[in-house]
DNA sequence: TGAAATGTTGGGGCG
DNA sequence: ACGCCCCAACATTTC
């Protein structure tokens, strides 16, 4: 039996949902009240140079529509702002716990960061427990059979597929034990400026996922003037719709889209089984001997879009204005900057974290060292894109360089920065050098 | 989820 | 008719 006046803490992070959500299920069966937490982690907030940054727009969005569905339940979220250890050292002294709940979260800051709560909580009397809930298979579920991890994408892939099963697919009925929240008045949600942001309008994309543009996926996600990629990502990457939801109808409506939810297991798996990719290092060390030229004003030019590559440029300027980027020029721009370039993969891969609505520290490690090389199974480094032949091959009309870079036709645009025939050599040269 | 260089083949023009 | 050359189209190798 619960003893007199004890609670149990749902800690909500990258999972902004009730519907489906792990660590709340459990919350809810504890027996015990659930108290619902949001952070808004100071330690996270005080990196982001911009202060009316969309994301932290979208979190302060999303968290409200929590709080919408919490009021109506007779119950609030309680939003905090700072360190979260200071929080939780705050939070036990207003509350009796018996335990706080919560999802994994893989990434290396994170880490630490649960390890370090986990402990405090234990000294106080406070179970910590942390639930598998923002992908499918996790850690060491889908292993060689030798126990080891995957390094490669099609045999990881094809065991993912093997293993798959209702089970694992199947959603967390939270809706059946909503009356476990904690009954509370309502605790108003703070102002964006209250914790140093500025509160913008915006308008981010939809969270139904299009079943008709799915359908089609295999066919038009290449194309970038075609609408033909869901947009889900940042959805996926505040839990805003559950994976599991997903990966059930992406099994029923395409194959290729079912692939792309395993990339993005494939590369939560790399991250946790090997760290060091998340602390900056390449995954294959001898890609860390590349004598990257890292010039600061071509990189400048790579991040303004006036390289004089239209399909570049391009690229960096759909980032720049709507913090999206069609998947396909992702990897045309990715591999400019390094193999062009000569850039160090890392200084894309910050540019990106800072502008990219749908920003994951997993995928977006793991599609630059993709390009870069370095990764696991990554292009073989002679894999050079030329960005005419991308540029013919998936905008043979120039439609969506055209809304990007309206003036390509004038006086005004760029020469190319460098030219590609003297580039893909200097570029072959380098890494061999680095890699024999 | 490349592109370029090199090799092979076969049809057609031509003497 | 035949051999020779050219070269586009495709295949294979290399980076």
């Amino acid at each position: 039996m619960p003893g007199a006046g004890k609670i149990v803490i749902c800690w909500f992070r990258r999972d902004l949902r009730l519907e489906d959500n792990a660590a709340l299920y459990h919350a809810l069966r504890s027996g015990f009240p659930v108290l619902p937490v949001f952070i808004f982690d100071k330690n996270i907030l005080d990196d982001l140079e911009d202060k009316s940054d969309k994301r932290v727009l979208f979190i302060y969005q999303m968290l409200e529509r929590m709080q919408q569905q919490l009021i109506k339940l007779g119950s609030s979220l309680d939003i905090r702002y700072g360190s979260p250890i200071d929080i939780y050292k705050s939070l036990i002294k207003t509350y009796s716990i018996e335990a706080v709940y919560t999802n994994h979260d893989y990434e290396p800051y994170a880490l630490e960061r649960d390890t370090a709560i986990a402990e405090f909580l234990k000294t106080q009397g406070v179970n910590f427990h942390s639930f598998k809930d923002q992908v499918i298979f996790e850690k060491l579920e889908v292993v060689k059979d030798d126990g080891s991890p995957y390094t490669i994408f099609t045999p990881y892939s094809r065991k993912w597929k093997a293993k798959l099963n209702a089970f694992y697919l199947k959603s967390y009925p939270t809706k059946k034990y909503l009356s476990a929240f904690l009954q509370l008045s309502p605790i108003p949600v703070p102002d964006l400026n209250e914790i140093g942001f500025e509160k913008t309008s915006f308008s981010f994309p939809e969270k139904d996922l299009d079943t008709e543009l799915v359908k089609k996926y295999s066919d038009n996600r290449d194309i970038p003037s075609i609408r033909g990629t869901s947009r889900l990502g940042i959805h996926l990457r505040f839990g805003t719709i559950s994976i599991r939801t997903l990966a059930r109808q992406a099994q029923k409506l395409n194959e290729t889209y079912l692939n792309e939810l395993i990339w993005r297991d494939f590369y939560h798996m790399i991250l946790w089984n090997f760290p060091r990719v998340g602390k900056g290092l390449a995954f294959k060390a001898e890609y860390d001997r590349i004598q990257w030229r890292n010039k600061e004003e071509e990189f400048a030019a790579w991040c303004e879009g006036r390289t004089g590559y239209p399909i570049v440029d391009a690229g960096m300027r759909e980032l720049n204005e709507t913090g999206f980027m069609h998947n396909r020029v992702r990897m045309v721009v990715a591999s400019f900057l390094t193999k062009h370039l000569l850039i160090d993969w890392r200084w894309g891969e910050a540019y990106f974290a800072k502008k990219l609505l749908d920003y994951d520290l997993a995928a977006n490690n793991g599609g630059w060292q993709w390009a870069a090389g370095s990764g696991c199974d990554a292009a073989p480094y002679f894999r050079i894109f030329n960005p005419y032949l991308q540029t013919k091959k998936f905008d043979p009309q120039g439609k969506y360089i055209h809304q990007w870079v309206p003036e390509l036709n004038e006086l005004n645009y760029p020469l190319p920065i460098v030219d590609h025939e003297l580039a893909r050599k200097r570029c072959l040269e380098t890494y061999s050098a680095a890699i024999r």
